[in-house]
DNA sequence: CTGCTATTGAAACCTATTCTCAATAAGAAG
DNA sequence: CTTCTTATTGAGAATAGGTTTCAATAGCAG
């Protein structure tokens, strides 16, 4: 099952409508492998539907969140602006340049282990875990 | 040294002052061991001094950013307010409850090592690492 | 004490996101 | 296919956290 069909699935069964407008943010998000960020997102949306809004991308991604097909993240030290992505099973995180601002993804069994070492011992569940990892990527810390 | 010795030579080495204004912050953020957001500290230094203002908070926590003094925090899953708390040798992060929003600190040797494999791995040079975790805490937990 | 300039308070501004509201359109029911 | 209900939409106002501007103030070096 694709990642559209499972969206769609989710919405109808969240009693929500599939729309012109979300079955393009739904190819979008399947169709690239980038971490978009909302406006980035509404400038390809509007590639094919000229009138869609900002707030209506907006509405959908936090519609996609809530089902749990979408995760929002948010990359070091930048807090102010969210990237989404859709939900698979290696989570992916993300290294930012401080200088260059480059953005590197990486995976790391570690962070499964965090989360089952703080369900362990804290007595917690864990839903969602953000990391946020910033410095000098390879190139600007030679520069400098 | 205390941190607020620390801060001062840190501000007067890079050619700042020392005014009334930041002696109260910094009191404020050696004395509280929780982590606080400009709002709260702000509150809390208007007790000392009517007249202090929120921009002069926010100057003076991103003046002590740049010494190194002090961090900024994010708590999931709400990435749009920034907590401070002083640089201490054994990092802190940070559990928060999705139901309750309560905050849990933890501490975690996977986060040391997860900086080590990254230097190692991606070449980079990591300046700071956000970790924010959400869920439900114990309580929540069980309730629900 | 004097002068230079870092810092301040107040208020305007910025930016990412959410909300309001009237209009539109999914899609269930007939 | 038509009708009805109501989820969704676009436009723009509103919000929130944080930053900037600017004239006034006040550290602190000399």
């Amino acid at each position: 099952m694709t990642f559209q069909e499972k969206a769609s699935q989710a919405i109808r069964e969240a009693g929500g409508r599939m729309t012109a407008q979300r079955q393009i943010i739904l190819e979008l998000l399947e169709t690239s492998d980038e971490h978009l960020d909302a406006e980035e997102l509404h400038r390809r949306a509007r590639v094919q539907d000229t009138s869609i809004s900002l707030a209506t991308v907006y509405r959908t991604l936090n519609t996609l969140e809530e089902a749990g097909l979408v995760q929002q993240r948010y990359h070091s030290p930048e807090h102010s602006r969210k990237y989404v992505e859709p939900v698979h099973a290696d989570e992916e995180y993300h290294f930012t340049c401080r200088t260059c601002h480059r953005v590197i993804p990486f995976h790391s069994e570690l962070m499964q282990q965090l989360k089952q070492q703080l369900e362990a011992e804290l007595n917690v569940q864990v839903f969602n875990a953000c990391v946020c990892v910033d410095g000098l990527c390879p190139d600007c810390r030679v520069s400098s």
